[in-house]
DNA sequence: GTATATGCAAAGGTTTTGCACAGCC
DNA sequence: GGCTGTGCAAAACCTTTGCATATAC
């Protein structure tokens, strides 16, 4: 399902965008980042490649690529990160107090949207904030008494 | 359980904090407020009793605040938001199309927390981050094909 | 050729920080 | 009186916007 950088530009000319080097550019960057990235390091990884183009254009093209549906975003503690709609099933979990980052399995997310849904009627989209928490290592380290960090 | 304003400077004098106008005001306004506030609200409603109070002195109260476990913030689409600790048990549901916001009822995040507990081993703390979906009358709204907003 | 996208520069906004002074204890 | 907190100003960020120019189609 999985699309390459010609088949997006190819969408895109369809909807009637025009596809200038940059927009390539971009489109590649993200593509080829696995998970998420920010704005601001996709500026930077982009102007790596094309020194000249200009933080603006970045975030011009994140909006256009949201709206087209090849990208999305979600928010965590440090601000909005974007992947490809292809990977946006995931929910994010966020260790507070390690930092590790974990996905929660599929099955289990939707299990948690249909007992939302069920039990109160609103129909959650848990990809869209990431979920705060405690991973495995830190609960047994805090149990244990560990200060940790 | 919910302290009031003398009741939280005496703590922080406890704790080797001192007690000023400023933070005294802080204070009684951050209990005041029903549900939650951002710091720039904040600033502004503070600056209305006290003009001379600057912004810096807001952010770093609600700091402290927050490390005497006084508040506590979460996070949506517009930033963070700072709330007292009596309050924070609430799930922030928040519908993407119309705005609405809304709370999970106690028992049901409990339930939701245990679920994830068990299947996944990661502990979360559904209430730092607010959770986007649809409301239950626009799913409604959805489904009888109302554009909407 | 024309409409669109870009670069540039500047603005807008929030939050942080350094420092001298004021004021709490 | 000593140490902490504050105001002020400025900086540091990120992100958006207006406008003239470049360029994709």
């Amino acid at each position: 399902v999985a699309e390459n950088g010609a088949q997006v530009a190819a969408r895109l000319r369809g909807l009637g965008y025009r596809i200038t080097p940059q927009r390539e550019a971009i489109i590649e960057e993200i593509l080829a980042a696995e998970g998420h990235v920010t704005p601001r390091l996709l500026a930077r990884k982009i102007q790596k490649r094309m020194p000249a183009v200009n933080a603006s254009t970045v975030y011009r093209t994140l909006q256009l690529l949201e709206s087209a549906e090849v990208v999305r975003h979600f928010h965590h503690e440090a601000g909005a990160e974007y992947h490809r709609v292809e990977e946006g099933k995931h929910v994010h979990l966020l260790c507070y107090r390690c930092g590790a980052g974990d996905d929660l399995p599929a099955a289990l997310a939707d299990q948690l949207r249909d007992l939302v849904s069920r039990c109160h009627g609103f129909l959650p989209d848990l990809t869209h904030f990431a979920i705060s928490g405690l991973c495995v290592a830190c609960q047994q380290a805090e149990a244990a008494g560990d200060p940790g960090g």
